[in-house]
DNA sequence: TCCCTCGTGTGGTCAGACCACATGGCCTGA
DNA sequence: TCAGGCCATGTGGTCTGACCACACGAGGGA
């Protein structure tokens, strides 16, 4: 029982732990017991606070936490799909965590870079190994949406971010590619600020699409190595040409 | 103004917003802008409430989100260090959010695993290229701790995700990092498990040391791709071991 | 001069009220 | 009998206002 209990929002102090952490570890170990999992609904917020003894103040800024986790999703009215419901949407969470750090300059560019590189070269090894022909038919769906002539820069980039995460898709790691996509949200208004500040966009855009292109080529031969080394260039080269120095 | 603004926390209904969100919209508007930075305080619960029209009620569930983010500190009292403080803390936020995902089952295992394996290789790749003598003291250190004979299992689990953790931040990644972090985190419980089930757990240590002290001489040694391999079978063959098929 | 006290500002918590909304059953009229 | 609409009910959403706990810092007393 003392395993994984250590899991808190940094906040708590050594002296009383505030009410809403009781709360929230209280429903937290209903999860981790297996009594309550994805798809289930929470108690009522008022019978919550009145079956732990507290106020639903308290409740409800929990279930704030756990919502901003991506744990759980609240609606109103009544019937079955009201209420406090388990979920497991990792992705907007993530994203919104990762893009506040970047706004905030606790984490820079380069590293979000380098952790791009990591996660996507496992993600084109793994699609390499795993995706099948409807992967195949998306990602080159994305492909000939930036070749698209006179394409702009903001839907070029929708397009490029389209195709990297169904590659992320198609590694069929789910967390890779919610990491992926957090990573690609966060980093979203630098690129499409750097894109829109170069000269010769249409010239970027073709030898995107070139590299794009081999990276596709490589999945679809089923050579992960190749494709691995041939993201990382792609993402290298993109970033150096964007910001050089 | 609108690149970026679009990461909500999953439940924003196309309907009304919900009033804390629109506080947490407001005060990432100032993050963004740059207005607010790490170190700064935020206006008292009550001003912020009064400033932007809301109730107080509204501006606390805000800063709970905020809080689990990592990007807030708060604390009672007066004085310089009181009230609500920006930080920059995501590692806790990260761990929180990967083991709630973990114990909902959204997240597999093996997944974790591969995401491992792409974040510490990039890691044992970075160090091996910046890291300096005093990262190889540390990582000595944990080396020599889990050579302790009669070692523990927890006690040789903590020391093992020391030298982990170690590697990571010898990579002057701190996205990898806390990545890394975080993953190890959300792990723990079931690699504890899995250890105490082991028969013969000295033996296993034993194996584990000599691999890790590979790794150590890789990074010591400056050669990036032999540590990132090294790294990587050692991942790969620990979980195989502990739950092989 | 030093110590103690207390004022003040901050978050922490609570109780209770009212609103908005969606469902589902009941009632009414054809 | 059946179709339609109304409303009771249950859920989250929001607000008000009160009081508590806590920590600093100024000011008064020894």
């Amino acid at each position: 029982m003392a395993a994984g209990r250590d899991v808190r929002t940094a906040a708590s102090r050594a002296g009383r732990p505030r009410i809403h952490e009781v709360v929230l570890a209280h429903i937290e170990e209903e999860i981790a017991q297996g009594r309550l999992k994805v798809g289930d609904r929470l108690p009522a917020e008022r019978d919550l606070a009145a079956g732990i003894g507290v106020s639903r103040t308290a409740v409800r800024e929990a279930i704030r936490v756990l919502e901003a986790m991506g744990t759980v999703v609240q609606n109103t009215g009544s019937g079955p799909d009201a209420g406090t419901v388990l979920s497991a949407i990792p992705g907007d969470a993530l994203s919104h965590l990762i893009s506040l750090h970047v706004m905030l300059a606790s984490i820079g560019t380069a590293d979000v870079v380098r952790a791009r590189v990591a996660l996507e070269r496992e993600s084109a090894r793994l699609a390499a190994r795993h995706s099948g022909p409807k992967d195949h038919v998306r990602l080159a769906g994305h492909l000939a949406a930036m070749a698209l002539p006179g394409i702009g820069v903001a839907d070029f980039n929708d397009a490029d971010t389209a195709f990297h995460l169904a590659i992320a898709q198609a590694s069929g790691n789910v967390l890779v590619a919610e990491l992926t996509t957090a990573l690609r949200t966060a980093m979203r208004p630098t690129l499409l600020g750097a894109l829109q500040g170069q000269a010769d966009f249409p010239a970027i855009a073709r030898v995107l699409t070139t590299e794009h292109q081999g990276i596709h080529d490589a999945i679809v031969a089923g050579d992960g190595d190749v494709a691995a080394a041939r993201v990382e260039a792609h993402i290298d080269a993109f970033y150096a040409r964007l910001a050089p120095g």
